[in-house]
DNA sequence: TGATGATGTATTCATTGTCAACATTGTTTA
DNA sequence: TAAACAATGTTGACAATGAATACATCATCA
């Protein structure tokens, strides 16, 4: 009995505790509802304990920020090795993660990419982490240039152009600024999938 | 002399200070750096006073916004009366005023979309605001649209897309987002303007 | 003129990030 | 193995800040 009741003075991985407690928290109101006091309450440590792994709250905040990278590129990842072999399509597939990583994770997105709270560049590992999904973007489009169903030019240029277009779709679809068609695409991942569709075959007239 | 010294009890007008007040130190390092009694002492008064016009810090962040949404709206309406009356070309001068409103203020744009310090959906005039820009877009595609210039669909849907490629490249651009492309446009405008050609014309080869 | 509502002030309180001093424990080393 | 040390956690304090309450000033109008 009492297993549980003198708990160790040592927490034993109170850092990635931390940043469990700070993702849980995040996802119930943003980076206002993240107090590290109450986190800490949360996980069961004293008040100034997270002092002993984080500088600041920016710290902890860029290390669940990192964690949100992480997530997002494994899910992406995942998504392309299940996609069949056609750039339109893998394009599809990345497209309908993404946002669906959004819609799932709001607050995370919110923070991962607003650049309001933190100062990314301060955190290299972080910065990195940011950077990563990008280059599945990169890697498609050149495999759809290979095959010849997608233009020429520089990949990375174009994919600049596909990595803003998912990111506006996701971003003003979770904050409500897309608005309602009533005859168009419906629902967020038919409304990416027709975005990227639009795209790709250009909204001019030949 | 001492035309200055002893202030009327009264300011005058307050609230309006406020936000212009509110809208400098915004640009000083975001939302965490809008202090509402470092707001209050600039303006010369005690550090309630701001709480006889605003409920708390939330409704001046969303007067700042809304505020944010009309010069927006503004600058936006001014570039297309100086557009040729060609739809891309109208196109592209919303998408460059977008690209530089955005540069020109990136701690309140991101303010504006993040979503995360305030919640839009509890201020109406904020709410509308927010949306007035959007009109802009419609406008524009259906009137490529009656020149035949532009593919046929919901004009709304289409305007949705372009949208989010807007918000998407601006967004990415001032978080550091967007990388740096050898061969590729340069500079933020020119980036802008290369990403609407591409929706344009497609990525696709036909 | 004097009643009333709007606007501003002074004071106070709770929350929260942060820091300094101290406690506990695991690890290394003499 | 014992002492020293580094890592980790706790307690208590402080300052900044958002917010609430009670009071002061002033303009307007019946």
């Amino acid at each position: 009995m009492d297993r549980e009741k003198s708990k160790p003075y040592h927490h034993g991985d109170l850092r990635n505790t931390l940043i469990q407690a700070g993702l849980e928290m995040l996802s119930e109101g943003g980076a206002a509802a993240l107090d590290l006091r109450k986190i800490a309450r949360k996980v069961g440590v004293s008040h100034s304990a997270p002092y002993r792994h984080f500088a600041d709250k920016q710290a902890l905040l860029a290390a669940i920020n990192e964690e949100g990278f992480l997530r997002l590129a494994e899910r992406i990842e995942a998504a392309l090795k299940e996609a069949p072999n056609d750039p339109l399509e893998q394009l599809q597939a990345i497209a309908t993660t993404y946002m669906q990583f959004a819609v799932d994770n709001p607050w995370l997105m919110r923070e991962m990419f607003s650049g309001l709270t933190i100062d990314r560049e301060s955190f290299p590992s972080l910065y990195n982490a940011s950077k990563a999904v990008y280059h599945y973007y990169v890697q498609v489009v050149e495999l759809g240039q290979q095959q010849g169903s997608i233009i020429e030019g520089d990949a990375r240029a174009l994919a600049g152009v596909l990595k803003s277009l998912l990111h506006g779709v996701a971003m003003l679809t979770i904050e409500n600024q897309m608005p309602p068609f009533s005859d168009g695409p419906d629902g967020p991942s038919q409304l990416m999938r027709y975005s990227v569709q639009m795209l790709y075959q250009g909204l001019g007239r030949k």
